[in-house]
DNA sequence: CCTTTATATTCCTGTCAAGGAATACACCCA
DNA sequence: TGGGTGTATTCCTTGACAGGAATATAAAGG
C-alpha cells in the first residue's frame, strides 16, 4: 500500500470521521451511515477507500458487514512524523530563533483576495 | 487553520517532498524547483498551499524567497495520531485478537477488477 | 423461490485541484 | 530608468473525486 494511498485516504474529513468512529468499536455499515450523515452508497465508497488503504477490515455477519479499524498503517504516518517531532520537541526555541531570523514577513504575504 | 487544510496540504506527494526537503535547511524557490523537478510556477503554487497551511514561512532575500519549514502544524497531526498510537503500542496482540475474530475475510474482498 | 434487509457498484454530473505556458511583479544593478 | 533575475499569478485544459439515484448483489427467512 503506497504512502500516497494512505495519505489520500485520510485527507478526506468524512473518512477521518469514520476512522475516528471505528476507534471506539467495530461497527456495521448502517451505523456508520447514521453517524456520518452520508448516504449509504457514499459511505460504502468511502469505506472501500479505507479498505484499500488497509485502514479497516471487514467481517461478515449475516447480511451485515462489520468494519473494524486496523491502525497499523497509521504507524506509517507516525514514522513519517518522527523527524518533525524531533524538531518541535528538541527546542522550540532553537527553531523559533531560526524562524525569527527568517520571517520578516507575516505568515502569508499573499493578497487575501 | 483548519485541520482539513493541513491534511489536504500534506496529501500531495510533491508537497510532502518539499516539506521533507526543507527539513534539511531553508531554501530558495529555485533550489526547490531543481530538487523536485517541477516547473517553477507549479512549485510556487505548491508552496503557496504549504504557506496557507502554516507549514512553511518565507524570508525575502533580495529577489529570492527563502522558504523555511514550520513544523508546528504537524504537531496537530501528532495529536490526531495519539489515540491510534495508543492502540498499536498497547498490545498489538490485543488488537490482533480483535482483528482475528473480526476478519474471516482477506484484507480487501473487493473484486480486483 | 420470493421477499426483505444490508451493502456494494454503476452511472451521471458538478466541483476542484494540478500542471504548463504566458505573463505580471519585485528587486537588484548599471 | 532600463535590463536581468527570481518568484508569483493568471488562464486554460484535463483528470480525479465526491455525491446522489438507481441498480445489482448477497444473505436470511418464510
Amino acid at each position: 500500500m503506497s504512502a500516497d494511498t494512505l495519505w489520500a485516504a485520510l485527507a478526506d474529513p468524512h473518512r477521518r470521521a469514520m476512522v475516528g468512529l471505528l476507534l471506539t468499536r467495530p461497527m456495521p455499515v448502517g451505523e456508520i451511515v447514521d453517524a456520518c450523515g452520508l448516504s449509504q452508497p457514499s459511505t460504502s465508497k468511502h469505506l472501500k477507500v479505507l479498505r484499500e488503504a488497509g485502514l479497516v477490515r471487514v467481517r461478515q455477519d449475516a447480511q451485515r458487514r462489520v468494519y473494524a479499524l486496523d491502525p497499523a498503517p497509521i504507524a506509517e504516518l507516525d514514522a513519517w512524523l518522527a523527524p518533525y517531532r524531533r524538531l518541535w520537541n528538541r527546542g522550540l526555541d532553537t527553531l523559533g530563533r531560526r524562524l525569527d531570523e527568517t520571517a520578516d514577513d507575516p505568515r502569508d504575504p499573499s493578497p487575501k483576495d
